[in-house]
DNA sequence: GACCAGGCACATC
DNA sequence: GATGTGCATGGT
């Protein structure tokens, strides 16, 4: 995947809390419209926990509109926000005082925050080895048979950490091309045009014939 | 106009 | 515990 593809330089962002609320954002979202929803807030010198969080529910929704599901996520970004104030002085470098396992708990408690979104802040803004697995991935796998189609999200952490050297970088790098490669080459419905299948009528019964 | 995008919580069975 | 549904905008 590297040599098709080359560094991938993730997560983009300048600064492990932008990277923070980027993993909320980019929530079933395209990335793009995620940087809208990041230069709005950037442009409103809103990128700060503090401001964040003290500031009104309509005008974060207005701010981060371009990400889609503008009201959920503004609970979402508010919830995330609130445990990092209240509990680690609104500072992302406090949370690397925590092992892995402890911060994933805590993140994933909280409202909003799956564990995809917890391994992406946790891999990605304070990097730390927990491999992230995404819609991507999932697909990736179980069309090359590589794990049981219905493998779950931990079935599917388990197999890429079990296979990989526990290396933060690695991490970082394998998911991200994992994510390239899904959005070039590995779309929901696969184009089904050059199916052999095709040129038989649609009745099962008829395939027999 | 249909489909898709770097999920998650909640209701229901 | 598995499965279905709502959440919303913008690009192709």
């Amino acid at each position: 995947m590297l040599t098709a593809f080359g560094h991938q330089h993730w997560w983009p962002g300048d600064s492990p809390f932008e990277v923070l609320v980027g993993a909320v954002l980019t929530q079933n979202t395209n990335w793009t419209n995620v940087e809208k929803a990041i230069t709005n807030l950037k442009n409103a010198n809103a990128l700060d926990p503090f401001i964040i969080r003290d500031m009104p529910n309509e005008q974060l929704a207005a701010l981060i509109k371009p990400s889609g599901y503008l009201n959920l996520k503004t609970k979402r970004l508010k919830n995330v926000i609130a445990f990092l104030c209240e509990k680690h002085e609104g500072d992302i470098e406090n949370l690397k005082n925590y092992p892995v396992y402890q911060l994933r708990e805590d993140l994933v408690s909280i409202n909003g925050i799956g564990p995809e979104t917890a391994d992406s802040i946790i891999l990605y803004a304070l990097e730390k080895p927990t491999f992230v697995i995404d819609t991507y991935t999932h697909r990736i796998l179980t069309r090359h048979q590589l794990i049981d189609p219905d493998a779950q999200y931990e079935d599917l952490k388990e197999y890429c950490q079990y296979n990989l050297p526990e290396d933060t970088q690695l991490y970082n790098e394998c998911h991200a091309l994992l994510v390239q490669i899904g959005k070039n080459y590995c779309k929901p419905k696969p184009k089904c045009e050059n199916c052999p299948l095709n040129k038989y009528p649609h009745q099962l019964e008829e395939l027999y014939t």
